[in-house]
DNA sequence: CGCGTACACAACTATTTGGTTGTGCAACGG
DNA sequence: CCGTTGCACAACCAAATAGTTGTGTACGCG
């Protein structure tokens, strides 16, 4: 089960390695090993991470020569972070504290 | 392992029939039974559920007599969105869409 | 008190998840 | 050609997940 987009972008979401990862391809674009080098973890256990975030749509993989780099793909979060607006929104008018939460967020630039 | 707060909330989140408690719940507090109703599902089953929304504290639980009302708490929501916010931002420089995604959505307030 | 309602706890099961090791294979360098 | 690097596939395993049925219990009613 959970096979819709959403399930698969939200437990994609919901490792901490995987975070990780995606934090690490959000300052740029990285090889499977390079991936791995910050885990205490094999290569294999991380390829399959990212074949996680692969089938959430959440990274995309080219090809150069024998590397495999991984890139960001943004739609996908834009879909999960809609979900949450959508719906927190319903219940919005007890108190208002998503739009500051992501001013603060967008505040903090030297953090 | 993924027992970190943001862990839970996602993975709360990766699952069809809690999302759906949830949109529920958004619309009003209901018993346990009113929100097994819906589902082709055992009372049991839907108690499970609820107890991980509980301990990703999506929701809260009072008692009122012997039913037990669900409500929602958007605290830890807010978490999640953030994260989203937070990191999608680090490469939004490539385009920018949550913006005007959330606008949309804040937009349609007859849907 | 005895019954029905609303819910939770326990035991069991199948499937998924997250990790391991071993191995294969494609691409480059000498 | 041969060795090294970068990565994937397969088999295996432990633990978690998502459901079941069965049963227990707290509350309210008559």
């Amino acid at each position: 089960m959970t096979t819709d987009e959403l399930s698969l972008v939200f437990a994609a979401l919901a490792d901490p390695t995987r975070r990780a990862i995606l934090e690490r391809l959000a300052r740029g674009d990285a090889t499977v090993n390079q991936l791995a080098e910050p885990f205490a973890m094999s290569q294999q256990a991380v390829s399959k991470h990212i074949k996680v975030l692969e089938k959430a749509r959440l990274v995309q993989r080219t090809r150069s020569a024998q590397s495999r780099p991984c890139a960001l793909d943004a739609v996908r979060l834009d879909a999960a972070a809609g979900w949450i607006a959508e719906h927190r929104r319903v219940w919005a008018d007890r108190y208002d504290r998503l739009d500051e939460h992501i001013a603060q967020l967008r505040g903090r630039d030297s953090g």
